[in-house]
DNA sequence: CTCATTTTAGAAATCGTTAAACAAAAAAAC
DNA sequence: GTTTTTTTGTTTAACGATTTCTAAAATGAG
């Protein structure tokens, strides 16, 4: 049987009103006697309040949501990382859930976390729809966007320059005297960052002197792997002598072809891969790579959130965006000196 | 403001019990005109049921909890997508607190789940302080331990066989040829995993004729950089000629100090690694690695808790114990036929 | 010593939902 | 045509905490 308030009041001879109060730090009204034989009961009983019942009294559950679209990414450790301590030092709590980067599962999620009444919710999102987050938004519901950018104007979020990142390292590759330099990519025209990364690619190549018709994109399907696809696409393009490749999963399924075929890394083909990850510099070759600050974006997405909640009038949208570094390793080395 | 029971109630003229039966799928006191006016004022007014005011009545949260120490460590997203595609089979939704190897943490987050309510809780252990698991088995609180073993007898929970899996790689590198291999470990009498790998190294060592006295183990110290300690152990150690290294950050740091040295795996020195992740086949050289089966174990896991939480009579305590598996690459390859 | 004021504590209403007990209307049985 | 049964729906009381309002005791002023 659980321990109420009641219990407490009866064993502590006060009543409800009195236990809860205590509780609660507001010693006002009660003298220290009192405020004893209550906590001493408190003790005793090893009370514990009941979460549901004050969030249903007070409209706030001290619970932050969390949707993300892909857990197996290590980049997100990192972020929940940055978004725990936060959430910790200011007395929220986590809940995450997972959307597989399916469309339909992130709205039922959505109205789950609606249905706990969470604080606010931070999304990676994967809608196409991007109905779901007007609505959100137009209802002025806490709301954070992670790493991904939405329509909406008003959306307040985190993300990093990805159009950047992504020149960093065409530039690098070009730098380094590559001529062919590809990108390899997801095929999603909906996801924010893959668009940017390609975006950034063409930018590099058109700032080096490259037509719009000399870019070579080589696109994946997510899900299955690419291997094979890859091994056939460079035997078309064989003019290709660097990869701009865009993710770690691109990275792996990449590293995989070029070694079936027996190619070396970087003499014949270099490659600079987006996310750095504990295992980079370990690879064969070591890899060189662009790091994104995971940990400061999920402190900043969790303060954003929280800075929501917590203030009563509606604050401005503000959109962080946060700046990737180039990691140089062997898969595609120092520029050399002329 | 946000609508309840009694606006949808209003609204479709009729009372709140005949809507929230309908809501429950409790159709036995309704005719079909009367269902159809609920269901139509449900739409209509977007009406969400309050999870907290469910909870409170029904003292049923559907929510388990689940305690890691690390999410670091790539091997637990494997675990979770195990618990979540369980968890949602069944209604369930997980709420995923991060101890960080900390023991007063982790009792605080134990209390945490306690004042939510969850249904049940899923616990990686990091607690010296077994009383606490006692204390929850006791309270019949629905409770799965994962991974690592805890005292009580009547605990249930899933682990991997590590003295096994243990046994297999040190055995691997035995047949392998090599005369002096060592074990990398942290330095954590408390951590079962730790311990049984250890064991199951010594019992791979006597099984092939070695002394106790021959054994050697690297302990090191978690949370920093342990490069320079290996190195100077190697140094101190200069017979040993394979390392069986416990985990996947532990493997890193040695892999770090024998390309700081200059040695060449497996020529010099062989490596097999606890923990197959994306990157092993990746790593130069190629890891042979065990491989635990994570999927199954989060599987088996959240099973186990929601059958103790939809089962009136207590059950019976049960200890999975599941078998890991050696993959071999070149990091200490075939072993040579004779 | 009386009346006003402050201090301390409690009773009751409330949050949103569900379930047991109850009431009314309709259908069936005699 | 009355009684019994069935169907349909409502009233009311929980669940466990908080908070407003109210009351009693203690203190102080005159």
């Amino acid at each position: 049987m659980k321990i109420t308030i009641a219990d407490v009041a009866q064993k502590a001879k006060v009543s409800k009103t009195t236990v809860s109060r205590i509780i609660n730090g507001n010693y006002a009204h009660t003298t220290e006697e009192t405020k004893q034989k209550v906590l001493r009961a408190i003790e005793e009983l090893e009370y514990r309040p009941n979460a549901l019942a004050q969030g249903l009294k007070a409209t706030k559950t001290n619970v932050i949501g969390m949707i993300l679209s892909n857990l197996k990414n290590p980049f997100w450790s990192t972020v929940l990382e940055g978004i725990e301590d936060t959430c910790r030092a200011s007395g929220y709590h986590l809940m995450i859930f997972n959307s597989n980067e399916n469309e339909l599962v992130e709205k039922e999620l959505i109205k789950e976390f609606k249905t706990r009444r969470v604080d606010g919710i931070i999304i990676h999102p994967t809608c196409k729809d991007q109905l779901i987050y007007d609505r959100l938004i137009e209802e002025k519901h806490p709301l954070v966007i992670i790493n991904r950018r939405v329509d909406n104007p008003m959306a307040t979020g985190v993300v990093v320059d990805n159009v950047k990142g992504a020149y960093i390292a065409v530039n690098h590759l070009l730098k380094y005297g590559r001529t062919g330099v590809a990108v390899a990519v997801f095929q999603n025209p909906y996801v924010s960052t893959w668009k940017e990364r390609v975006e950034g690619y063409k930018k590099a190549m058109l700032a080096n002197g490259y037509a719009e018709e000399q870019c070579k994109i080589l696109e994946l399907e997510e899900g299955k792997p690419q291997i094979e696809p890859i091994k056939r696409w460079i035997k078309r393009n064989s003019d290709v002598d660097a990869i701009f490749s865009t993710n770690t999963t691109v990275t792996l399924e990449v590293i995989g072809a070029l070694k079936d075929m027996g190619k070396q890394i970087p003499h014949e083909i270099a490659i600079v891969s987006y996310d750095e990850t504990i295992w980079s510099k370990y690879i064969d070759p070591p890899l060189t790579t662009i790091k994104q600050p995971g940990y400061v974006m999920g402190q900043q997405a969790a303060q954003c959130l929280i800075d929501q909640i917590e203030t009563k009038e509606m604050l401005e949208p503000q959109m962080n965006v946060l700046v990737p570094e180039l990691i140089i390793r062997a898969s595609c080395g120092a520029i050399p000196q002329d």
